[in-house]
DNA sequence: CGAACTGTTGAATAAGGTCAAACCAGGTGG
DNA sequence: CCACCTGGTTTGACCTTATTCAACAGTTCG
C-alpha cells in the first residue's frame, strides 16, 4: 500500500513537538485544507491549537451518536465515512482524502461513522477553540460552507448513481471520481490507487463485492482498464470510461 | 390539492406592494426560515431586498448549469429538486417545503433542477445584495451552514436508503419522513398529504411507479396505512411503519 | 359524458444477489 | 527457501427482487 508510509518530515515533527502541530510550512495539505482560508494571526491561532494524531487501519475516528465530536483535517491516508443499519447493512457515504475536513461544527451529534482504512494522520482541532475561532473569523465559516455545499452536491450526485445507474455505470463513475480527484491533486493520471477493498467499494456503490468484481473484469476484458492488482488500476481508455459513467453507451 | 390555494393575506401583499415583500409579520414561515437568524437592521435589510414570486406546477425555478442562480425561501407549496441523466433518467434529491431555502451562495453554478410541483410562492432575494448581507452578518452564514449540514446528513441517509434498503423499507422510510416533517411543523399526524405524484415518489426512492404502488397496497392490506386517495394517506400503525422503515421486521 | 391522465394490478423478464468453489498474493514457520 | 495457511478476490451456477410490458380501473376536467 503506497499510502501507508509515514512521511519523514512529519515523523520529525512528532519527535520534536511531541504530537504538537508546529510545522504547517512542511504540511502536505497546506494548500488545499481549511487553513488556507485564514491569514496572519488567525492562521497562527489555528496552528497553535492543532495536534497530530495517528489512526491504524480499522480504527474508528468518529462514531455516530457521539456528541463531543472531533474536528480535523486529514493529512495522510484515507478515511471512509459510512452509515449503518441495525442488521449490519452498511452504506459508505464518502471516502475522505488528504486535505478533507472531518467533523461538523454545527451538528450537535455525529451522524455517520468515520474509520481509517489505511494508516491515517490527522491534524486535530479541539472543538471549543475551533468554534471560537470560527465565530471570530467568518472566512473560516464561509470556507466550511463552501465545503459543505460541495459535499452536498457530491452526495446528491451519488443519489443519482445509487437510484438510477446500472452496475456497469456505477463502477465506471467510481473510477472516474478517483481519476478526477487524482487529477485535481496534481498526480499523473497513470495508475489509480484504490486504498479501499472490494467490500468497501461495494458498500459505496450499493452493490455486492461479486458484482463489483465482475464489472471490473468486464472493463478489463473490454480493454478500458488494466487491473494491475487489487489496489491499483491503470486507465487505458478514459473517454470510453467517461461515456460509460454517464450512461451514454 | 390542499397546498394549491393561495393565502388571502399574501394575495393582499401582492396587490398592495406590487410583489414587493413588506409583510414579514404576516409571513407563514417567519419562525422557521433563515430570517430568524437576523435581528434589527439586518433583518430589515433582508426584508427590503425581498420580492414575492409565484410559480405554477411544472414550472422550473432553477435549472442546472445556470450561473446567476436565484435565492429564496419557500413560503407556500412544494418544490422538487432533481438531477438528470442525458437519457432522461431522473433522481429526485429532495422535496422542499415552506421554510426551506432554495439556491446556493457559494456554488458558482446550480447543479440540480428545482421545479414547482404545486403552485409555489417564493420569497426571492437578489443574489448580489444577499451575498453582501451574508458577509456583513455572520449569523446568516452560520445559519446557512447549519442548513447545509442538515441537508448533507439527510442526503447521506438517503444514500443508505437507495443503496441498501428494500422497496418495502424505502416506501416505509419515505412515509416516516413525511410524518416527521408534518410533526415538526406542528400539524396533527392524522392524514399525510402527498403533494407529489407516484412518478416523483418513484424517482425519489430509486424505484418504478409500479413498485411504489404495489408497496403502498401491501401496507394498506397489512392495515398499516389507509390510502384515502392518491394524495392523502392516513397512518394507522406508526410504530409498525417505523420498524419497517428501519429494516427491523 | 367521454377523453386523457394517473394510478393499480398481473404475468413475464432481466439485472443483480446469493451461494459455493477456485484462485492468488502475502505472510509464517518449518 | 519453500510449503502452507489465510484473507481477499475472482469466477460460475442458480435464485430473488424489482423491472418491464401490458391490461385495466379511477379521477379529473373539458
Amino acid at each position: 500500500m503506497p499510502v501507508s508510509s509515514i512521511s519523514p518530515s512529519l515523523r520529525q515533527v512528532c519527535a520534536l513537538g511531541h504530537e504538537r502541530q508546529s510545522a504547517c510550512t512542511a504540511c502536505a495539505v497546506r494548500d488545499i485544507a481549511i487553513c488556507t482560508s485564514l491569514t496572519g494571526a488567525d492562521q497562527a491561532k489555528l496552528r497553535d491549537m492543532a495536534t497530530i494524531r495517528h489512526f491504524a487501519p480499522g480504527e474508528i475516528i468518529l462514531a455516530a451518536e457521539e456528541s463531543p465530536a472531533l474536528l480535523g483535517t486529514i493529512v495522510k491516508g484515507t478515511v471512509k465515512a459510512y452509515k449503518l443499519m441495525t442488521d449490519g447493512r452498511q452504506q459508505v457515504v464518502g471516502f475522505l482524502f488528504p486535505g478533507d475536513f472531518l467533523g461538523s461544527i454545527t451538528a450537535a451529534a455525529q451522524r455517520s461513522f468515520a474509520e481509517a482504512i489505511v494508516p491515517v494522520e490527522l491534524c486535530v482541532f479541539p472543538p471549543p477553540a475551533f468554534q471560537r475561532l470560527a465565530r471570530e473569523a467568518p472566512q473560516l465559516e464561509r470556507r466550511l460552507l463552501e465545503m459543505a455545499t460541495a459535499d452536498l452536491d457530491l452526495a446528491q450526485e451519488w443519489m443519482l448513481l445509487l437510484g438510477r445507474k446500472t452496475a456497469q455505470e456505477r463502477v465506471a463513475t467510481f473510477l472516474m471520481l478517483l481519476i478526477d480527484k487524482a487529477d485535481r491533486r496534481g498526480f499523473a493520471d497513470c495508475p489509480i490507487a484504490l486504498p479501499m477493498n472490494r467490500s468497501e467499494i461495494a458498500d459505496y456503490l450499493g452493490l455486492t463485492i461479486e458484482t463489483v468484481s465482475r464489472q471490473l473484469s468486464k472493463l478489463k476484458n473490454a480493454g478500458i482498464v488494466d487491473i494491475r492488482n487489487a489496489h491499483e488500476i491503470g486507465i487505458l481508455d478514459r473517454p470510453r470510461l467517461a461515456t460509460l459513467a454517464a450512461g451514454e453507451a
